[in-house]
This record gives structure tokens, C-alpha cells and sequence, in this order.
DNA sequence: AACCAAAGCTAATACCATTAGCTTTCTGGC
DNA sequence: GCCAGAAAGCTAATGGTATTAGCTTTGGTT
């Protein structure tokens, strides 16, 4: 009984990615995405090694979907123009979706399996930064300064932090003039 | 046998901090704090009505925690110095207590119980920015934009997701004087 | 047609939170 | 000083979780 299903490791991060986007991060559970795939939970053993690996691989492919969406907005523009444009896209992306981005790795560059993603997301800033004329080490503090400030206010807002809802248009408006203005 | 051992909510609550301090925040289980605190899981529920609540009273402890900490520094000071004396405060709570820091509630004031200290510590925001002749609803706006760059660098510093650890101190520097400059 | 590897399954283990109900210990009133 | 009751502890049991072991089925390849 129960005919083959037909999964693969990339379903299953699919599915675990519909689970998140369902329920939230905390809600990704082996049994969950079992339940959604229409598996016994030990089954996806074949597919994924353990949990900690299905949050990697999650999280690997939340870096290469935020850096597809960050090249695409970020392309033919330059300047400050473009990097007022890549901060605004980074929220969208966080506005559209909260759960993901709680699933996001911290520190992408520190897990082998995560490396080369991450430093192909930090060069979309890179890239853009250099456009403006900043390189070498002046880049890094940039960059640094313009993940904090978007991942900060981002991930507040993401988690309900603020407690009105209205202005944050402003707010972050503001933050991406102090930003742009300091360089 | 097993003589009383005289714990208290406040007892448990700093075993749990404890917890978190030596294993990070993913470690504070009922399992962890009633080992530490020589007591079987089950006899917590004594003290405390459930792991969720018990997070939540970890969350007051370390916003009073954070309130007291950032007042005493705050204190005697004003403008833009008292501004900045704030910001480097936050970051050297984080650094000292980076588990702590994560366990840190996300929207103290959309929970009852955190609501009254997360308004106290927000409070402390709003004074240094009223010293500096901010009010209204601008020092709404400013006071996110702070939280914003404080939270952000704090939290990405925190889980090493900064490349190479040094220069941050000049990097959050810079983030001091980018906003400091635009009030 | 038959084999074999991959993909599924069930059963079992270990750890977690939580509940129920029992026992011990301290404390307050006499 | 004693004793009743509440508070603080305990063990046992339940249900959810990840994970491992070992079995069965399936489907593609020879």
C-alpha cells in the first residue's frame, strides 16, 4: 500500500518552506512536512540527513531567492539611486514574507554549506556600493552599516516590534536618506 | 528523601538565565533548569505555570535589566553625547550577554506582561531624544531609526555574522555618526 | 524476467513538556 | 509544643518530537 510518492530533497525544502510560510519557523517540524508531503516522517531520511540539514537547506535557498530578487531590482541602476532602490527591495522581500526571513541564517558566511551563497548576496552590495565610487575597506564598513540598518529594521518589523503600524514608510525612508547621505 | 530545596519564580528565572548564559538560548528547557537547580522537571511547574511563561519572565527580567543598565549610563549626560553614550551602551550589553541578548522579546509591548517594561525602556529613548529637543511624533520616527541601527548591528554582531571581527568597533562608530548627523 | 538500489514503511528509543495524584515539609494558630 | 493545612517536592504516565534499525515494495536496468 501507499504508493511511491515521488519526493526529492528539493520537495522537501519546498515543502518545509510552505510549512514556514503556513505557520511560521517554529512550526517547521519533520513531522510537518511528513504530514504535507503525504510521507511517514522517518521517509525523508532519504532525502535529508536530519533536521539541522533541512533548516540549511532552507535557509541556502532563501539566500539564492533574496539574491535573484536583489540582482533583478538592482539591475541597469546605479548609484545612489540604486542603493536606495536594493534597501527598499530588501524589505519588500521581508514584508511579503516574515517567516521566511526568521529563517534566514545569521551568519551565512561562518557554515561551510552556506559560504558561497551568502557571499553571492554580499556582493550584490558590493557591487552596488562600487558603483558609488566605494571600495576596499571603506566597502565593508558600508556594507556592514547598510545590513544593520535593513536587517535591523526589517526584522523589527517583522516580528511586530513597532507598535504602530502606519508611518513605517517614513521611518524607513528616513533611514535610507541617513544612509545614503553619510556616503 | 530530597530535602526541600527553597526555590522561588525568581530562583527559576535566574537558573534559567543561567542556562542561557552557559548554552545559549535554544539550551533553556525545564529539563536544563530543573537539573541546575536540583529539583525533577515536573516540581517547576510549582513556580512557574509553563516553559512559555517562563521565557516570558526571562524576557522581563533582561528588559529591566537592559532599562536599569542603560539609565545609570544615560545619566548626567545629554544632546548628542548622551545620544551616542546610549548606543555604545546597548552594544556592550550585548557583547557581555549575547545568549541573553537573544532571548530578548521581540514585541515586549504586544505582550501584557512585558508591555509595562518594554514602555519603560522605551522611555529611556525618548528622554536623551527630548534632551536633544525631539519630540512629538518625530522622536517616533527617530527612536525606530535608532532602535533600527542598535538591534540590527547588535543582533548580526551577536550571532557572528560579521565576517571579520575586527574594525566593528569603527564600523558602529560610523553608524553612531551617520545618526547622530541626521537629527 | 530478474535483480538491485532507492524510496517508502513500521517499530523502537530517547528526550521533551505537561498533567495527575501522592508524600513530605514547613508554618501559623492554638 | 502540637497539629492541620498549604506549599513544595516527588513518581508515574501521556503525547509530541527526532532519530535509528531493519523490513518491504517499487521501478528502472540489464
Amino acid at each position: 500500500m501507499s504508493r511511491r510518492v515521488g519526493l526529492s530533497t528539493a520537495a522537501v525544502v519546498g515543502a518545509a518552506v510552505e510549512v514556514i510560510d503556513e505557520s511560521g519557523l517554529e512550526a517547521l517540524t519533520l513531522a510537518a512536512v511528513a504530514s504535507r508531503t503525504g510521507v511517514a516522517a522517518p521517509s525523508l531520511y532519504k532525502h535529508v540527513s536530519s533536521l539541522g540539514e533541512l533548516r540549511t537547506l532552507v535557509g541556502l535557498r532563501l539566500l539564492e531567492e533574496m539574491t535573484e530578487r536583489f540582482t533583478a531590482a538592482v539591475m541597469g541602476r546605479s548609484g545612489a539611486e540604486a542603493i536606495a532602490i536594493l534597501m527598499r527591495e530588501y524589505r519588500a522581500y521581508v514584508i511579503e514574507h516574515p517567516a521566511r526571513y526568521a529563517a534566514m541564517p545569521a551568519d551565512p558566511l561562518h557554515d561551510p554549506a552556506l559560504a558561497a551563497a551568502g557571499t553571492k548576496l554580499l556582493n550584490v552590495f558590493l557591487a552596488v556600493l562600487r558603483g558609488h565610487g566605494i571600495e576596499g575597506p571603506d566597502a565593508i564598513h558600508t556594507t556592514r552599516c547598510a545590513r544593520a540598518i535593513m536587517h535591523g529594521f526589517a526584522s523589527i518589523e517583522a516580528s511586530g516590534g513597532f507598535g504602530l503600524p502606519e508611518d513605517l514608510d517614513e521611518t524607513y525612508e528616513r533611514l535610507i536618506q541617513m544612509f545614503v547621505a553619510s556616503l
